[in-house]
DNA sequence: ATTTTTGTACTATATAACTAATACAATATA
DNA sequence: TATATTGTATTAGTTATATAGTACAAAAAT
């Protein structure tokens, strides 16, 4: 289970808003394996969207894999996150790090700093199956 | 120095790609403290956009306190990455962290693997002074 | 002091992004 | 088999983004 909660300041688009706290519920372990989100109908009522926003996020997250949706019975937390190939999954792992480390260091953080930090999050996920 | 190219297809905007470019120039040690940038009009000229595109991703990047930029002399790299109080640097190592990791998550990746990663690559910085 | 070089500001335009209204289609349920 | 429930598709309108053309302003160089 997750509160969604939509700010209109701030710019970030509602259904990206929407995703990322998909996200963030699964990487913090809220969002559970095979567990039903709300229908793209309730979830827009209750934020006062168009259920097409919903849908947005929704399909976005499906096509990520992230998300496993039928017509006629909902949309469903994917059993295990992104499924990659073992090769896209290495290369994918580099590229986030790749990413991740030119923000880190342009920002002034040395490789031991954000290695400490990152020991330090006691952000935890459900998925891990490795 | 650094070599600037710009790929048309992939939807990327000029601009950002610029941006990506120059930070990570930043980050390999391709691009050094106090390192003049080409002007926006010599740069404009070799990729062949407008002025005014270089000249946003300059802008953006002196925002970040990353470029240092007159008018007259032109746009250099600035002393210490962003600068930041100490403070305002833990918040934002932890926010990058944060967000790094719940990517990692939603992708299956564990904690481990994304450190292991981290030290295993080979990007360095000529900025830091911590 | 004039000219050149550099970044900046203003305006316009085309494209993309975001959200909504509403109709459609598939599945589950009574 | 109807009907209700769920996601999907189509269309439209508004806003934001990206880029360009051109004029302006500040600093450096001569």
């Amino acid at each position: 289970m997750i509160n969604f909660i939509l700010d209109p300041s701030g710019g970030t688009p509602f259904y990206r808003q929407i995703i990322d706290q998909i996200k963030f519920g699964i990487a913090s372990g809220n969002l559970k394996t095979g567990e039903q989100l709300p229908t793209v109908r309730s979830l827009a009522v209750q934020l006062k969207v168009n259920l097409n926003t919903i849908a947005k996020a929704y399909k976005e997250l499906e096509i990520l894999s992230i998300l496993d949706t039928q017509q006629g019975s909902g949309t469903f937390i994917n059993a295990n996150g992104i499924v990659l190939s073992d090769e896209e999954k290495q290369s994918k792992l580099q590229d986030i790090c790749k990413e991740f480390l030119t923000v880190a260091y342009t920002y002034g953080f040395s490789k031991e700093e954000v290695i400490a930090e990152l020991q330090n999050n006691n952000l935890n996920n459900n998925l891990n199956n490795n």
